[in-house]
RNA sequence: GGGUGUUUAGCUCAGUUGGGAGAGCGACGGCCUUACAAGCCGUAGGUCGCAGGUUCAAACCCUGCAACACCCA
């Protein structure tokens, strides 16, 4: 029996997918106690990212872990419709072969985005299935899918029946390039270099001000809104103003008379202490107009032109031209007092990037306080924890201060809001028209026309966890697998839905989404820049999967941009980059990664190239593992006894330990403990000293049948364990390792998708072996360590001498002395009475053992002599500040005493191992002098 | 302006209730030793951002400052 071939990640993954799938292994299965994750449905944008590949490898991990301990374990499939987003990139291309949405209609429009939807949607499913993402395919569903949207009916018209939405005319953040309102979060307030134009306002009745001026001084970093302008307003506490309090003052450009009030919101430090008052285009100057009776006048239309409200000059100009237009104007009428450079705040659209504006319009609300209250709650009193736990104080000052949520969209794509209107602007809600009708008292006679809006699409994202699983009919699903377990997603959607989730379910289920949020950091470059199109640093996981030559990823990076100036850049930075473009590392090293990188801080993972090839040589690392205990798996005689030698006990109790570690770090969602402590076993326990031990009792097997049993089998055995502790991680190539090593065993076994998490307790745990063994590695760590620097090549034996040492040494020698000569290339082994005056030799000392390798014929005296002294000088200054802390009287009072006689110990044990060097270095100074 | 987080080896990052500073990668030296050169053996490298404080004892607790990142206004 022998593995064929060397290691290729692609070949080996590929198939496995398939079968795993048509196998029904993802359905969840059995009796044990449910588990659940949904995924957070990515949107049907186009392909996933790094970053979205980073979640679902834990989402997998945390999945196939809890599977294979026996639960029944459903990780929800589904995606997203993304209303602006689906809609912007569809209308994009719609663009680009000269259609406009406009003229196709809203039908053919949304029948477009239907068949873009299953385009993406087939390009995410098939980057899941080679991330071997363990997802129930079988359940997958669509924000958009039937059942969906009349859950979204549902939900709509119950929070309206109850009074928590509502329909009402107020300012909104407009999007003027989309041509829609969007909610405060999709708002960006953006740094900006601006100006400050200062405007002279003229007063009228012959008022003046303090200063004996005809006119007030007003600052704005907006001078065309003034066409807006219905007031002026003041502190009512700013000597220089107070008096004005109630005067007017004519509105340049426009001719208005408007009057100036006096509010406690003006800032008297901000510009001149004089502020113009739009309350049509303005948040604050909206309230300001609300408390002093101001009119409120639109000037702008939907594309943030001038509209007709606006004088006759103006009209249909941009708005930033009608800047230009307007500070020409009133510098031509001497109206402009001065101008100054000034940074502002710009609000921008998070899709669009337009310069968005404040526009009175009716839509569409929802009343979220008295949602928030219990979803705080629930946060406080421990139903939901956050992990890491610093989110929580992010999420609930957010919710302390949330405000109403504009859930209306002007789009095509989404869910239609379901209202209807008549002829006279009456508004009635119901699932459908009918009970619309039905609810109003509407007769049949009377035309209705349907909102023509949709909902934000955070409205039937937050509805993910329960209306997948058949909300609102009362599923054996819903009953079984809610609340999910746990919410694996990034703290940038905190807000957007993770506190909107929250919300909507416990209004209406009753219950929690979910017990646990874990959040994780944004994955960025190696440089740790954020990826973007726009930067063309972007990867899709499956070029480090399967690899990409550099043209094609340069091509890739270069295609479809929105700024064309970029390519140079791009292609001279990828080039850079990836001189050699990508290997193919495979899914298992890019997983095995991502969970080494998931810092315990849900920090931002900077994903860099040379740990991927790290990790790939890891799986590479097993798979010859694999291959070596196969060539040595025949069991001719399973049934004959072999008893446990030394080293098989000290790897089983090491594999043991592995558990317990494993188990801690997953249950503290630490996937970075749990990937190091898989590799530091494999490669650094069982590798590197356990199949070395079993080198010599394989290769003799027939001096001692029985111990090569022993050792056959621990190797299997062990590797047993291994495999499946390691493949919530790496699923593909412990799946393929794991089936050989079963074949070899003899073992029954289908799939180890399936096969019970090793359990600690089945185990013993042996700490007499672990201790013989660490001693063991610590003579031959000596030993090797003398090698190393002596220069004696690893052909060379050496003869060992051991003095010193008390009846454990002896002991421990004797039992692992084939082992020790193996290791570490020594010939002879010889005790030395404790007296006995020892050749000219190199030594190390493992406690009071003294270990001695004779330097004659090997190497000059010198070199030890310079070794000596260096470890002399490190024990000295060790010793020194040991000492120094024993001569501590305070420490030696009140540090606890174990901690005290701890360094007592150290003290003794450094006094004497600096000694034995002093002899040593002063007896080969002797020599060579001689 | 308010808040949160980060600052530890050349790079990327761990460091669990305060008690002898760690890993991976990289660097350097030696090895094609019958699973693996995608490997093996060995070595070097840190005033733990700065300044104070508490303590017998501080990377860890407290205060202040600096830089960077993100969130909110």
């Amino acid at each position: 029996m022998t593995l064929k071939g060397t290691f290729e990640p692609s070949s080996l993954e590929r198939p496995l997918y398939d079968e795993w799938e048509s196998s029904g292994y993802f359905a969840p299965a059995g009796n044990g106690r449910p588990f659940c994750i949904a995924i957070p449905p990515p949107n049907i944008t186009g392909r996933l990212h790094l970053g979205h590949a980073f979640q679902h490898t834990l989402m997998d991990a945390l999945t196939r872990y809890q599977r294979m301990k026996g639960r029944q374990a459903l990780w929800q499939m589904g995606t997203d419709h993304a209303s602006i987003a689906t809609q912007m990139i569809v209308e994009r291309q719609l663009e680009a072969q000269g259609i406009s949405r406009d003229a196709i209609g809203r039908e053919e429009f949304v029948k477009r985005v239907w068949a873009w939807r299953d385009h993406s949607g087939g390009e995410i499913s098939q980057q899941l299935r080679r991330m071997g993402s363990s997802l129930d395919w079988s359940r997958e569903r669509f924000t958009m899918d039937e059942g969906f949207s009349t859950a979204v009916n549902e939900v709509f018209v119950r929070l309206y029946e109850d009074g928590l939405i509502y329909r009402k005319k107020r300012l909104v953040n407009w999007d003027p390039i989309l041509k829609t309102a969007v909610s405060d979060l999709e708002v960006e307030n953006v740094a900006e270099r601006g100006h400050l134009w200062h405007i002279r306002y003229p007063l009228l009745d012959d008022r003046r001000t303090s200063e004996g001026a005809d006119h007030v001084v007003v600052a704005t970093t907006r001078p065309e809104t003034m066409l807006g302008d219905t007031g002026l307003a003041v502190h009512p506490d700013d000597p220089r103003y107070r008096d004005l309090i109630g005067a007017r003052a004519r509105l340049p450009l426009v001719g208005r008379e408007i009057p100036i009030v006096g509010d406690r919101h003006v800032d008297p430090e901000f510009g001149t202490g004089c502020v113009k008052v739009t309350p049509g285009h303005d948040f604050n100057d909206y309230a300001v107009g609300e408390r002093h009776d101001l009119d409120c006048i639109n000037i702008l239309n939907d594309d943030a032109s001038i509209n007709d409200n606006a004088p006759e000059a103006y009209r249909r100009m941009d708005r930033m031209r009608a800047r230009e237009t307007v500070v020409a104007d009133l510098t031509d009428l001497d109206l402009l007092a001065s101008v100054e450079a000034h940074d502002l705040t710009v609000p921008r659209g998070d899709r669009s990037g337009a310069v968005l504006e404040p526009w009175l319009t009716d839509q569409w609300w929802v009343d979220v306080k008295p949602l928030a209250e219990p979803a705080i709650e629930a946060v406080r009193d421990g139903r939901i924890r956050f992990v890491p736990r610093q989110f929580e104080n992010m999420y609930f000052a957010w919710m302390r201060e949330v405000q109403d949520w504009c859930i209306s969209r002007q789009l095509w794509w989404g869910h239609r809001i379901p209202a209807w209107y008549d002829d006279r602007g009456n508004v009635y809600v119901g699932r459908d028209e009918g009970e619309a009708r039905k609810n109003g008292g509407v007769p049949d006679g009377t035309a209705l026309a349907r909102d023509t809006d949709v909902l934000d699409t955070w409205f039937s994202s937050a509805l993910w966890t329960f209306v997948t699983l058949g909300w609102p009919e009362r599923t054996p699903e819903l009953e079984r697998f809610h609340p999910t377990d746990v919410l694996v997603t990034g703290h940038d959607i905190i807000f957007f839905w993770v506190a909107r989730m929250i919300m909507m379910t416990l209004r209406f289920t009753g219950e929690v989404p979910f017990r646990t949020v874990y959040t994780h950091g944004l994955v960025r470059d190696a440089h740790g820049a954020k990826m973007s199109k726009t930067k063309g640093n972007v990867l899709d996981p499956l070029d480090i999967v399967d690899g990409i030559s550099l043209e094609d990823l340069v091509a890739k990076r270069t295609a479809d941009l929105t700024q064309p100036q970029m390519v140079t850049a791009i292609e001279k930075a990828t080039r850079g980059d990836y001189p050699e473009g990508i290997r193919a590392y495979g899914t298992d090293a890019l997983r095995f990664t991502y969970c080494a990188l998931a810092s315990p801080t849900g920090r931002d993972v900077n994903l860099d190239l040379g740990r991927i090839d790290g990790y790939r040589n890891f799986c590479n690392k097993l798979w010859n593992a694999t291959k070596f205990v196969l060539m040595h798996a025949e069991d001719t005689d399973p049934d004959a006894p072999a008893p446990l030698g030394l080293a098989d006990r000290w790897i089983r109790s090491r594999a043991r330990r592995l558990i317990e570690d494993v188990e801690r770090a997953i249950g503290d969602y630490r996937f970075d403990l749990y990937a190091n402590a898989v590799h530091e076993f494999a490669w650094h326990e069982y590798c590197d000293w356990y199949v070395e031990f079993t080198k010599p009792v394989l290769w003799r097997a027939e001096e001692d049948p029985a111990a090569a049993r022993a050792a056959r089998r621990t190797l299997l055995e062990t590797l047993d364990v291994l495999l499946r502790v390691a493949h919530p991680i790496t699923p593909y190539i412990t799946e393929t390792l794991w089936r050989e090593a079963r074949a070899a065993s003899g073992r029954p076994g289908e799939t180890i998708m399936l096969e019970p998490f090793p359990q600690a307790d089945d185990i013993p745990d042996d700490a007499e072996a672990e201790a013989a063994v660490e001693w063991l590695k610590a003579v031959v760590v000596g030993i090797r360590n003398i090698r190393g620097e002596m220069g004696i090549a690893s052909g060379v034996g050496v003869r060992l001498l051991l003095q010193a040492g008390d009846t454990t040494d002896r002991e421990r020698l004797r039992a692992t002395e084939t082992l020790l000569r193996r290791m570490a290339g020594v010939e002879t082994v010889a005790w030395l009475a404790a007296d006995a005056e020892a050749p000219p030799s190199a030594v190390q000392l493992v406690g009071e053992l003294k270990v001695l390798v004779p330097l004659e014929g090997l190497i000059d005296i010198d070199r030890e002599c310079e070794r000596l002294q260096k470890s002399i000088s490190r024990f000295e200054s060790d010793l020194g500040r040991s000492e120094q802390k024993l001569g501590n009287e305070n420490f030696v009072t009140k540090a606890p005493a174990a901690v005290v006689a701890k360094e007592r110990d150290k003290a003794k044990d450094l006094a004497a191992k600096l000694e034995t060097m002093r002899e040593q270095l002063s007896r080969l100074r002797g020599t060579g002098a001689a």
